[in-house]
DNA sequence: AGTTTATGACTGACTCGTCAGTCACAATCT
DNA sequence: AGATTGTGACTGACGAGTCAGTCATAAACT
């Protein structure tokens, strides 16, 4: 058992690296308990049991309720960003831009636990403003403004016919909220195909018929 | 005397009548500490210190907290299954529909406090599977049947050409969500124009440039 | 090397405020 | 009067946050 948690030999793996992997350990904790309850519903000694830790613990990694709640938000959609200013830069013909949000969207944020984190920002946002100003200006400011020059060279290029997109970056956002909260709420019900949905949205802005 | 609040043929002002705007006013508190605060946030002191009434009297007409929430969605949304039943059965031409629909959405949803209740629904519907299922099979269900059926005499017509418009009803309805969510996170950073954002997008699903 | 001392990560029983729900009594009707 | 409706102090459970104490490991010493 070379490498195994109890790391009877420690070199220089010693008390840093455990408590970074605690740390992990309390976080994934919390998206559970926070996706399935809620921030003021979920309870801590929940997110400790289900981590493996005592409830104390929690308190060595972060001042409170609220401070875990943010900075598992602040973890998990951090990496996202970057992922968006690349698409902005690039020059590639909008049909390929659309794409590529869409399949990006599908495989790193729908097909993963980032999915639950964006449904908590969504339905918890109200209750922390500060949290919801962190995400609108990391997130969604620079998203909405991203997609808006976007749009504007495609209009001009006359890959786009309709100029109004442009004024409202959000119509072509939407279909991917919509697949967020679906999923939560009446997928059981019906289930939605959102790679088709997405797909075919993107056939309608463009205006490819069939 | 079994029918107790249907009785009301006493005098004009009789107990019923007050009874009823009792009930009112505790409904009305209640969405406004459940809009502010969330289910689990809400406390039913505020909601009987709001609605000017002891906090036993909640417990006259509503069982608990959890039954005092679904009241009021139900409530409230209840009479808009109304508009939508009649929006399918007439046959119009698909763009005065969507335009209708879309008027109906700002008016009666978005420019009240009817928005404020749908919001409770996304937000809290994850952890009510009960309301959830009840809001599926009432509104969401009926209204993209409608809408699926609607698209897909309009597609027959040719006066929509996106065939999988009717496969993903979803699409013409998204944008209202998102104007739903601004409104609560974003719109004091970002006026939303809700108006303008739906006809822009009526014109994109039906091809009209500009 | 072995032995001792220092460190601080970790624990979990405890405190203390909070809040849903109750109930004995009071007010108001008929 | 009796019946109905309303009241708000009270209770019991629950859960966030604390802290005195434990113990594995690292550092210092011999």
């Amino acid at each position: 058992m070379v490498g195994g948690k109890a790391a009877a030999s420690e070199t220089r793996s010693g008390r840093g690296e455990r408590a970074a992997a605690r740390r992990t350990a309390i976080l994934d904790a919390a998206l559970d308990e926070f996706s399935a309850r809620g921030f003021a519903g979920a309870r801590l000694d929940d997110v400790a049991l289900r981590a493996g830790v005592a409830k104390g613990t929690i308190y060595l990694h972060f001042k409170d309720k609220e401070a875990l709640f943010q900075e598992l938000v602040r973890t998990m959609l951090g990496p996202l960003i970057a992922g968006l200013e690349q698409l902005q830069a690039s020059d590639l013909p909008i049909r390929t831009v659309l794409e590529r949000f869409a399949d990006l969207f599908v495989r790193e944020i729908y097909g993963t636990r980032r999915r639950d984190v964006a449904r908590l920002v969504i339905t918890e946002g109200t209750r922390f403003p500060e949290l919801a100003e962190f995400y609108y200006r990391e997130v969604v400011a620079r998203g909405i403004g991203a997609m808006r020059a976007m749009i504007k060279r495609a209009v001009a290029r006359g890959e786009v016919r309709h100029e109004a997109l442009s004024r409202f970056p959000q119509l072509v956002v939407a279909p991917g909220l919509v697949a967020i909260l679906w999923a939560g709420l009446f997928d059981r019900f019906d289930h939605l195909d959102v790679a088709g949905m997405m797909r075919a949205h993107i056939d309608i802005l463009l205006e490819r018929r069939e």
